[in-house]
DNA sequence: GTCTATAAACAGATAGAC
DNA sequence: GTCTATCTGTTTATAGAC
């Protein structure tokens, strides 16, 4: 037990700049102590509060009365409000980056890659609307946190960044996507498209299966090289 | 002259819910009195500032520094915050229209309609990205302002939105366009990864025209009804 | 119409009891 | 670990002089 190193706060240590360490259920465990369930329980309330309010109406006070405690008792757990909102991008980022990867290791070999790109896009937007708070909190809050905010964020999702550009490149290496667009911009713009979702989509106009199907078609029909 | 009814604030008489006359500026005349000019002044100056800082950080006294004023003296010309921000998405909304009714006019009759909506959308996403501060604002606040501000803008976009409506429509009831999607969702994803263009394009990473170019190909060609 | 000064409200953050 | 109480800084908005 590293239980003996609690002598302050979670909060306090982090801000010592003290590295902090994976939490166990990042590692796949259970989560175990109580404060790290409490912390777990704050991020989804924030989350869930993110996800309805965005940045700029969602109140300390809203997310300590979802978490079910008062105000000041946050500032045990998190140093301030832009640190709570970056925990809560940084692990939205990661759910829709885990999801994607899940579903590349389903796709069978052999598919064809204009065919794994557009599952793949297609599980992308899917996981974005399909009510989880902490993807629909990531895409409301990206164009409104503080520019340090987003910056952190880009760094947090260069890997996932990294995923699609290797995907888009690969198609156009391959001779399967037109080679004569811009990827960058191309991607920019997929993205953008999947991230907007949030703030129309509305479960009552449609299944969101539906949306990513016909948006996921749209992508690689309109990017696939094409004999003429 | 109306001079006469002027004997209260602009403010002041909106706030009773009295009509607003039609601007001269809107009307394409000359603008005229001193309270419109420092009208649009503020509005600039709020477009200026919405752009860059986003709902939440952007300030009443940065917008009246950026006016030249004081940060009291915005209020003789608008009632509250929230009144400003509303003028500034409006005329945003009114600008993309403007933009995009005015190319219209320009495609040569007989122009396949795939090519006409192809060149509608580049416009559409020119117009967004090149350098205008209301089109910029506008879409960096959709997604961060109130319910009642974002159900407003949507009022003032119907217009708008029933152009792209139809011309998705008409497409697809020509045969033009594939008609085994559903066109109010592809149409909300492609409004979509434009207006989210303004989190992300710089104009360093390549011109604006070629993102609107490769944006609009990608478009039409994945929607584009195939022989197949 | 614009300025200065200030009221009113509030959110984020901290301190100390328990 | 959480609560209560409070401080501090900000911001929107108003009042009244000029």
């Amino acid at each position: 037990m590293d239980e003996a190193a609690q002598q302050t706060s979670p909060a306090k240590r982090a801000r010592k700049g003290a590295p902090r360490p994976p939490r166990r259920a990042e590692r796949g465990e259970t989560p175990a102590s109580k404060s790290e369930q409490t912390r777990a329980r704050i991020l989804d309330a924030a989350a869930f509060v993110f996800a309805r309010k965005g940045y700029s109406d969602a109140r300390l006070s809203d997310i300590a009365r979802t978490a079910r405690m008062q105000t000041g008792s946050l500032y045990y757990h998190f140093a301030s409000r832009e640190e709570l909102v970056a925990e809560v991008m940084r692990a939205g980022v990661e759910q829709v980056h885990a999801a994607v990867r899940a579903r590349m290791e389903t796709i069978p070999e052999g598919t064809p890659e204009v065919e794994r790109l557009r599952l793949l896009l297609e599980c992308h937007l899917l996981t974005l609307i399909d009510e989880n708070d902490y993807t629909r909190a990531i895409s409301r809050l990206l164009g409104q946190v503080p520019p340090r905010l987003q910056l952190q964020h880009s760094a947090n999702g260069r890997q996932f960044m990294a995923l699609w550009r290797g995907l888009l490149r690969e198609g156009q290496a391959s001779g399967a996507l037109r080679a004569d667009v811009d990827m960058s911009a191309i991607r920019m713009l997929l993205l953008g498209a999947m991230s907007w979702s949030i703030v129309w989509f509305k479960p009552e106009n449609g299944p969101a299966e539906l949306v990513a199907r016909d948006f996921a078609r749209m992508a690689v029909d309109g990017l696939r090289a094409r004999p003429d």
